[in-house]
DNA sequence: ATCGAGTATCTTGACTTCAAGATAATCCAT
DNA sequence: ATGGATTATCTTGAAGTCAAGATACTCGAT
């Protein structure tokens, strides 16, 4: 029983011809991501980062060596938009944690790297961040947790193969 | 195999003292409430709506006559803050698909009330979004959809309960 | 060689959200 | 009754995102 619930019987009331299952399972997917945002938002503050910077710092640092990717690279695998990206990028550029040079083969892109500082950092807060989840998922037994994955990634595939 | 298994590969190479099952789970938990989230907007966009707006009216329709909330009692289950209500309902109103007024009862607060317009445009929206609905977790049995909604169900109440 | 299509990134302007604080009314213990 | 704590909403300013378009470069067919 959560509020989902209580918003579902509503809409039974007030629309029975409606099936609200699906409603449902929707409506609980979107608050569980909004529950768990929320919650890494505060490891990341902890590092002086937000959801944004941490996710590009722990995609250079994810590549491996040399912690160098394109914009275009960068945001092939972040549900974002070009216009976003030159801003993240922007925002770490500013803050020393990457560095933005000229591509020497294609002078339509750049390349983003990660400073040492920019290394060091990410290391630590993903350190912190992977603590972070696990606590958070632990409110599931590991079963559960193993079949939720399943779950979603079922559901995940049948949006990327679009 | 999805994005996300991608991703956990190159942390295990990266970073094999970090355990990235979490992470993969609540990875996949985002992605798919990312996913759901611009799905869903397409037929918002169909009436002239977004998602905030769709929210307001939607909580004002399943009240029940006389389809009226105060600000307050509408964002009791949105996950908003009062600024945002506040401009929500701006928005509304100015499109004349809410009446905002004065609470004879207790003059902090005002009541938010649907208008015929708005009335009107819920319904037909509402109808539209159960669709969309139905038909994106079609991708998923009925087996699925039941055991899916019933995880995060109980993930959720974790949430709510604190 | 050259021109047009395609690619990579950045810019602009609008929109939504939030946190923090302001304003105003209500409630309650005295 | 009354002052202080609480409640309800709004305002302000900063931030992140997107869509659409601009700019600059590359590629391939001719």
């Amino acid at each position: 029983m959560d509020q989902v619930d209580d918003i579902l019987a509503q809409w039974n009331r007030e629309r029975p011809d409606l099936d609200v299952a699906p409603m449902g399972l929707i409506g609980r997917a979107n608050r569980v991501s909004q529950h768990l945002g929320r919650e890494m938002e505060k490891t990341f503050a902890a590092h002086g980062l937000n959801f944004a910077s941490f996710d590009v710092l722990a995609t250079l640092r994810r590549s491996g060596p040399p912690y160098s990717l394109s914009p275009g690279d960068l945001s092939a695998t972040m549900m974002i938009t070009s216009g976003t990206m030159t801003n993240r990028v922007d925002q770490l550029e500013k803050a020393g944690l990457v560095e933005r040079r000229l591509n020497p083969d294609d002078r339509r892109s750049f390349i983003v790297s990660l400073t040492d500082k920019g290394f060091a950092t990410i290391d630590a807060a993903v350190t912190d961040h992977v603590a972070t989840q696990t606590r958070i998922v632990s409110m599931l037994s590991k079963e559960e947790q193993a079949a939720l994955d399943a779950l979603l990634s079922k559901f995940l595939v049948s949006f990327e193969s679009v």
